[in-house]
DNA sequence: ACCTGAACACCGTTCAAGT
DNA sequence: ACCTGAACACCGTTCAAGT
């Protein structure tokens, strides 16, 4: 924390650095990560690099746009799991548990991951890394590129679930005072499982929701026999 | 206002019905009907009810509160499927299928579900219905409990994704151009699953993913080594 | 080619003033 | 208690004008 200040260095950290695409998307990045996504805004991108709103759109196309290379840039940021000789289901795990530590890591990723649709280089190594795992299962085409696809949408949704609660401004308490307030005779079941509903850290749920769709994906057509010996 | 000579029955048809929590409701979900989930804001829901935007807060804490309320109404004008004598299985394959068509029935649905979270008796009765037949088929509170969730929001996020592709102005043809233009050196199953990764229509790829996740959730637990326990 | 200020057409929310 | 107009503090996007 406390180092011998040095002679302000004007060249570690320029003025006023030009603007380029990857110059507004590491601005955005940063605004996010300090105010979350509803802090996150076009004029205050702008502002951030001084400058005004409209100067950006030489770079980006619109909002929508800045959010899919934010996403695809914080993906691409993020570490890899060693791809070393771990059975698949534990490689796939792994990877997944990263890709949501991810998410949680940096403040309003989670939201972004679910509102914007990242097709570049850093979300696509993630789905190269988990095809290959898939196919290494012996799932077909099909199933391992649907299998993907499944297991990414569900942990960029759970990881956007909570990410909203906490950031929506609503208690969970106040969600299970709402449910333990409806007529207990005709929903009886969600009364007497409320402990359950509401049950399970952050991570446990997440991990258990991916371990219950590898099981599924493991358990029917495409998976060779004698694979696992875990049986 | 008008009190003498009415040519017809107003009573039939209110010229300027009192404001009320379900009217309010109601015009937004028309509204929503009608222009999308970004064309929906307080504002024009209260000028659809010839009001100032201030007026809906004495019925309505906010926006957020606004879209939970329409989301649980709108789940519970969802007819449930007949609660015949169906197997678990196909049950809930009927339940589930008829969740997604509701939330692709309305526009704008699919999205608010994704983004509110509704814990009225809307929503509560399909939870209500899943459990039920969830802990039939021998499961116990918590997986039933968990599995319900994991279920809903899986129809959710694909529901959601679906949508968000068609609103966001986002051509899927695009986001396949953009795949196609990655390095095929450094992304080779990529490149080779992309008829894979982008076929399927909306219900057929939701249908197959809610199948998946039953076979999971059927799969005796337990049966994998390591990880699943440490919950 | 890049940048900018100003304008346009919107937002959610609050509040004093009315009834 | 309910409703309202006006105000506050914001938005994304466009465009003519500058360099």
């Amino acid at each position: 924390m406390n180092e011998r200040t040095p002679p302000t260095s004007r060249r570690s950290r320029p003025a006023k650095p030009p603007l380029s695409r990857e110059v507004i998307v590491a601005a955005a990045l940063d605004l996010m990560a300090r105010d979350g996504f509803s802090g996150l805004s076009l004029r205050r991108v702008a502002a951030e690099l001084d400058t005004g709103a409209a100067s950006l759109y030489v770079y980006v196309a619109n909002l929508g746009h800045l959010h899919r290379l934010m996403l695809d840039a914080a993906l691409g940021e993020m570490q890899l799991p060693e791809d070393g000789s771990a059975p698949w289901r534990e490689a796939a795990m792994s990877l997944l548990l990263a890709y949501l530590q991810a998410l949680h890591g940096r403040r309003g990723l989670a939201r972004l991951a679910m509102t914007a649709l990242a097709a570049g280089p850093g979300a696509m190594r993630i789905w190269e890394r988990l095809l290959h795992l898939l196919r290494g299962a012996g799932m077909d085409g099909r199933r391992a590129a649907w299998g993907v696809d499944l297991l990414l949408l569900q942990a960029t949704a759970i990881a956007a679930e909570q990410a909203g609660r906490d950031a929506g401004g609503l208690r969970p308490e106040s969600i299970r005072e709402e449910v333990e307030a409806l007529p207990e005779e005709r929903y009886p079941l969600v009364r007497a499982h409320a402990d359950d509903l509401f049950s399970g850290g952050g991570l446990q749920r997440a991990a258990w929701a991916l371990e219950v769709i590898l099981d599924g994906l493991a358990a029917a057509p495409g998976v060779r026999p004698g694979l696992g010996e875990t049986l």
